[in-house]
DNA sequence: GTGCTTGCAAATCGTTTGCAATAGC
DNA sequence: GCTATTGCAAACGATTTGCAAGCAC
């Protein structure tokens, strides 16, 4: 059993084959994919999975810290499996999802931030907006 | 005429009574209305106000960066008037979302990122999430 | 009068909820 | 057997869209 799943499990969480193939679709896809996205690669080999268990799921898994959900996109929620500090691009053309290391110290100084005296922070999150070098080079005139 | 407006004007937005009055309301208040609060505070005095309306001039101003749009909260767009660059604070208890000041400096770090070679970086947003001085002191335990 | 703006109603779509069927201890 | 988990279908709610009426130059 890999770490994430021990984690899990020591919080009293039952592993099912649904949320084991969940998980499991989340360490292996770096790609921030949306609950609707999972659902559809995962169906085909468990015909029987439903959306709500995908919802279910998710939503289990981040209450307990084991992903991280993103609210760059606007349009739907995004899934990251990776729960190590790091920075997300997204791309105004194409819409694509970058993640961006982020330096260690950098994240300690956006929590020490003196603004923040009497918050107890739990998570930051830092989102960039604009054009990735692909679209860069296509010259596409941002929107 | 104020500054925003004026911004507006120049890139050719015509200004007609709604987007006045939507405009003012963000300058008015920072409270980080969503969609529904601008429509919901100023129906009383312009009746024939539409929600329509409302999505439309902010999709408009935002288009033309007169307004940022905040992603912080999952369940709702919210809107801010104050474009000059700060990070948001969301209390995971009571939902308030607060305006964090962030030093020029540190957006200058954040943006010369050197994991964003090749990017070309319209915007960072900087959201925290935790618990606010307020629900730290009820001693609220973190959902 | 032409094109932009508004606003109603309906549609869309991601997500949540109610609830009955099922699985695991 | 009891509790947690699943999954269907329906509900929900924020936002978008189609389109006809109104307004501004």
């Amino acid at each position: 059993m890999i770490e994430a799943q021990k984690k899990l499990v020591e919080k009293g969480i039952h592993l099912s084959q649904q949320r084991i193939a969940i998980m499991d679709y989340l360490l292996k896809h770096k790609t921030h994919p949306t609950a609707e996205d999972i659902y559809r690669d995962l169906s085909p080999s468990m015909p029987s999975l439903s959306r709500t268990t995908v919802y279910n799921t998710l939503k289990l898994f981040s209450d307990h810290e084991a992903v991280l959900v993103l609210n760059i996109d606007d349009r739907n929620a995004r899934f990251d499996g990776y729960t190590h500090h790091h920075a997300h691009f997204m791309c105004s053309n194409c819409e694509q999802l970058y993640d961006v290391p982020i330096p260690d110290h950098q994240v300690a100084i956006a929590r020490a931030n003196p603004g923040l005296d009497g918050f107890r922070v739990r998570s930051v999150q830092i989102d960039y907006h604009g054009l990735c070098p692909r679209c860069c080079a296509e010259e596409v005139t941002l929107k």
